[in-house]
DNA sequence: CTGAAAGCGCTTACAG
DNA sequence: CTGAAAGCGCTTACAG
């Protein structure tokens, strides 16, 4: 079934008949008439791999991101998704498990889908897998590689804020003894989270206690793991930040285990808000990461650069601190962890 | 940077790079050689829309799944992806949000891109849509649409097995007055998983009393609705299953914030084993459904499909029951359910 | 073992 | 307002 027939069937050229298919103006009324009944008789669809190859676009676009059991991303492919599909543009999707060797893998698979654009949505990205894309001519956004940001566009999301908020809302119960899981240092989200915590710590005078510190792997197990470390450092933090809402989860289920009580005997914050976070017991106080805002920039940010125009990740995002069930004051006075 | 200029460079013709390509056996290796190189020097990447329309096979298949924010349906996505991946397919996935009228735009936007094959992972699916599939002569597979799996293979999952040991375990712990909260019966997932807990209860000689059974939309907050309303029936249930793990989390909070302990004033189990339902407290007993190995056989199914095999949904799989920390005896000596 | 050439199904300048 | 025809970049019978 081609255009050939419906334009045999509805006594047009084929010339016709397509400018019917892309609405163009300029088409007599009767004649438009003439071919959407030919289209419809025939049942016809059009071969989209025939117009691609014509007009050299795919109305493709390709979304990699980190971890699609974290539902950080889940909810951030759906709103790329959804503006996607608004548009007539599809999207195929692949995840790196946060590693890098696979980030590469995907971007290789959509250059040879040879996809319109690519958003890179993850924890971490790495300069080989950009130079390629940029070599293939595709546009690309990031989200939040300020290192990369003065060559490809990256949506900016700024940690400072969140954790200072975190941190006022936790000196103001009187915690002092602060501690925190840190994400992998490979990944450039978790270094920036890191710097952000640190930064504000010593805003307020307090110092880094780097046996207060442990590392995670993103994910629930390494939250758990990593509460364990901290909660055998002695003295021992009243309240811990995690990197992410999976990791404080675990540190949730640790801390659990180990039979001290969330919020009394330890206070807890995570960073996303993504929905577990509010289901957990007790609820997760939580910074709270605009993820559907960043889908919606990257992707205008793409449809942006394929008119030609020239893109930035646009003003940065602030995560905002969510007060739940997790936070309350320490138990016993806070010592000063300054010696 | 078409195969021309390969051709060219290489000195050989256009047909013989395609071999090469294409690893097609016959060709000198001197001459492979000399094609590989070349393709290296150029940073050649064919280009898949040509070959899609001389080939007539995209390479493309669709995933339409129910709900990205249900973790249910990430994992699925996620075992699916890699095996499409590894065979060098790759996938466009949407969501129906469980919206039948969804399901419809999700169908008629895959075969407008046209897919190889497509398969549908939702709750329900509705004839209309798969007509179309048929029409268009793409393969098509489904997930336990048992009504569809004469015309359309249908992976067959069965829900009895996993609601008799439910029901079972909860029998030996004492329990009589055991209520349900059920999904949308619009849904053919959630009928048939109400279907096999009336079976499953009236094995056992137990009546199904109408104020045990609450209704809800497959997510936390349905859950939760429901779960109030099931607290509320006197006398009340000593025991709750829930159709998905979504709604038992939703439930859980709903009774937390009634004050009724679970599980030691109400015992509660859900259905699909997602992973929070391990990381909520108590944890949820929930009976496991295998994703993978359903994600999975939908592949093969729709490979087998394309080499032109008749296939069907192959044998049954069968949920089983996890016990966690979400059930125990009832509180009280439990009154018979029947009068 | 390799090449010349047709053709997949569209779109789009060009001509009228 | 509409049509004839070229051409997008591949693959593949066919011929040698």
């Amino acid at each position: 079934m081609d255009i050939q027939q419906v334009a045999k069937r509805a006594n047009v050229s084929t010339a016709t008949v397509s400018r019917v298919l892309n609405g163009f103006p300029g088409v007599r009324p009767k004649t438009v008439d003439k071919v959407q009944r030919a289209v419809a008789d025939l049942n016809y669809v059009p071969n989209p791999n025939a117009r691609s190859l014509r007009v050299g676009s795919t109305r493709l676009f390709g979304l990699i991101v980190s971890d699609v059991n974290n539902q950080f991303f889940p909810e951030l492919i759906d709103a790329f998704e959804a503006l996607a599909s608004a548009e007539g543009i599809d999207v195929i999707f692949t995840h790196t498990n946060y590693d890098l060797k696979r980030l590469h893998r995907c971007v290789r698979r959509m250059i040879e889908r040879s996809v319109d654009a690519i958003a890179i949505m993850t924890s971490e990205v790495e300069e080989d897998s950009l130079k390629q894309v940029h070599k293939a001519g595709i546009p690309v956004v990031l989200m939040n590689q300020r290192r990369y940001a003065a060559k490809y566009p990256s949506i900016p999301v700024e940690y400072t804020t969140g954790f200072r908020e975190a941190l006022d809302h936790l000196l103001s119960l009187g915690h002092r003894d602060i501690g925190f899981i840190a994400g992998p240092q490979n990944l450039n989200s978790a270094r920036g989270r890191k710097d952000a915590f640190r930064t504000a710590l010593r805003k307020h005078g307090l110092h880094v206690r780097s046996e207060w510190i442990a590392e995670g792997d993103m994910r629930v197990e390494g939250g758990r793991i990593a509460m364990q470390k901290l909660l055998e450092a002695n003295p021992r933090p009243t309240a811990v930040i995690a990197t992410n809402d999976m990791m404080a989860v675990g540190a949730l289920q640790a801390a659990h285990a180990a039979r001290v009580s969330v919020p009394k005997n330890l206070s807890l914050i995570g960073f996303d808000d993504i929905p577990i976070a509010s289901l957990v017991r007790p609820s997760l106080s939580t910074i709270r990461h605009p993820r559907r805002e960043v889908a919606a920039r990257a992707f205008n940010c793409l449809q942006s650069a394929l008119k030609g125009e020239i893109v930035n990740g646009g003003p940065t995002l602030h995560p905002h601190l969510v007060i739940r069930n997790s936070t309350a004051p320490p138990a016993r006075k806070s010592r000063n962890a300054c010696k």
